[in-house]
DNA sequence: TTGTAAGCGTTATCAC
DNA sequence: GTGATAACGCTTACAA
């Protein structure tokens, strides 16, 4: 990888390295014709500056860091889209990880990441994530840190997710209004904020409503491959359940598998509805309303939040914000059955 | 964000910096008393040493950048999970671009990979790019390089793609077996290498049974919206197919979208077979048969080949390699009508 | 075994 | 208006 520096430039030129810089800085003092000399030298042998001396005079990496679940969900690829959008258009550079949803391997992607010098942190946490030590420890460090979706009431920091609450409440009651009586709802590990938050919206339109809120109707389901299918279908069998409320692509899909296998028709038989992300969504079942996760707005806001936390220099009395991005319900008509 | 350096410890033990670096990095010829009482002391005080300083003095970041058309695309954001992996447990670092498809931002993003000096870099082409002269200005700065997936037969580099033909060609020869005469080919932009790599497979699947080539059911797909939509409508109205080989997860959900629309039966109508990655494939339609994209396989292929290369040394006289990964044929029952 | 000093590429602070 | 010099954090000849 062969460069050129600022001192090639300067010997090239006969002048010294400081004269370089300034003219390629536009110092006002300094020579207009000089200038013009180093600019023209410079842009001939496509000079470009070497960003790592920056970073090491100036401190600062000018990258973000992005610690996600896994990167192969719909949700986080998205929310990832508009990280590095933002991120890229305010001259950033975006350095993934991936905890796949275990505790440790997040623990070991912040060690990285505070070891890597980048400028900040946008995180969601894993399934497994209880203790925040990890986190409170960036914030020791004044790392200026974001979490968005897959929050932890147990920090202080900026935050944003989706309206959760509203958009499992609006959910729910949408079955109900369209006459279902045993509404299961099948959801994340409940250590994480999103289930927490789904479910109170779940209970909340069930209480609304005059329902009884029945605890066996509810099941947390892990990210293996095979756990959501065998709950799934015990759920079906036991609970004969004529509505489902659900909270992720993956665990609609589980759902559809399961339910064609017994050949229970939707939604005839049972009434859907889902958060999910795939444009597919409503192709894969056409009986399948949706309320959208609004993954390019949270990963845009989330951006923009750290970003704004990193230029802003007064970072020390700084309010901590939590934004809430409103999500958005489709239904399809035909189930509304 | 607070930092112990090298040179704290040096102070507070009063020793030299060398010393210091001399112990953390195992050097022999030191006291192990020195060593341990360094050790000790940078452990207490969470010394984690500037990975900034180290490249610049090294002249190299360990991280590596990515470039894909888009992130949230189930091929990509898999391929760039192994990537991730692949990286991580070799010490570095993943950092990614989006060209949008667009040629303009491919070559923006190879600007920047440049400035911000990664160590090497993987590329899977824009639907756009048919000028590689910004690959070539890379290989110029002797800067590793590896496409993946998309390549270009315009440059001579390291390449790691899917067995296209191989999979298109057992694709189209499935079709015919099951006694369907009209196979349309619904595909992405011609431009690209995959394209070029799956029509031919089809192409010679048809001539090895003795189908005459019609260029007429053959459509090429840009990524927009609208297009493939109209496109596909097009062609199904026009040229009545009993079967479609399609090359990815979008234009096979537009497929189903546009002949659900208009009452087609699959696979009593229309028998079906595609390249694609959504485990939901067969969900979505029981008759879609499925030649898998091996994104995983090409990602990790692909970053295992770009370290090799970064890391061995004598990088002149290096031989080019092309790995074709193999592609696997999922065929569901219900298609053999 | 340890310390001194130079150097990686850049800019800021002094002189001149 | 320009040039020398120090500094960012670290490693490594070279001296001691």
């Amino acid at each position: 990888m062969e460069t050129v520096t600022i001192k090639d430039i300067a010997k090239a030129l006969n002048i010294s390295t400081s004269t370089v810089s300034r003219a390629l800085r536009g110092s006002y003092e300094i020579n207009a014709e000089t200038k013009r000399l180093v600019m023209e030298y410079a842009e001939k042998v496509h000079y470009s500056p070497n960003p790592i001396a920056l970073s090491l005079k100036e401190n600062k990496s000018r990258a973000i860091g992005v610690i996600v679940p896994e990167i192969a969900n719909h949700f986080f690829s998205q929310a990832i889209n508009s990280i590095e959008e933002v991120a890229n258009s305010r001259g950033y550079h975006v350095v993934i990880f991936q905890s796949h949803e275990s505790y440790e391997r997040e623990v070991t992607n912040i060690q990285h990441i505070i070891a890597r010098k980048v400028d900040g942190l946008l995180i969601s946490l894993s399934g497994q994530t209880s203790d925040v030590s990890h986190l409170h420890e960036i914030q020791r460090k004044k790392l200026p840190l974001v979490l968005f979706d897959r929050i932890s009431h147990k920090i202080d920091a900026h935050k944003v997710v989706a309206d959760n609450f509203d958009g499992a409440f609006k959910a729910t009651e949408h079955l109900i209004l369209s006459g279902r009586k045993r509404i299961a709802h099948i959801t994340s590990p409940s250590l994480l904020s999103i289930t927490q938050e789904r479910l109170a919206g779940y209970r909340a339109a069930l209480e609304k409503h005059g329902f009884q809120y029945d605890e066996s109707l509810v099941k947390y389901c892990g990210f293996s491959a095979e756990e959501p299918k065998r709950i799934i279908e015990e759920l079906i069998e036991s609970q004969n359940p004529d509505a489902i409320f659900t909270t992720s692509d993956r665990l609609a899909l589980d759902c559809f598998s399961a339910l064609r296998e017994k050949n229970i028709l939707m939604p005839n038989d049972v009434a859907f509805i889902g958060f999910t992300n795939l444009k597919v969504a409503h192709l894969l079942e056409p009986s399948l309303s949706t309320v959208v996760q609004p993954a390019f707005e949270i990963g845009q806001a989330a951006a923009e939040l750290l970003l704004d936390s990193i230029e802003r220099k007064t970072t020390n009395i700084e309010q901590f914000r939590t934004i809430k991005i409103p999500t958005e319900m489709i239904v399809r008509k035909s189930s509304e059955s």
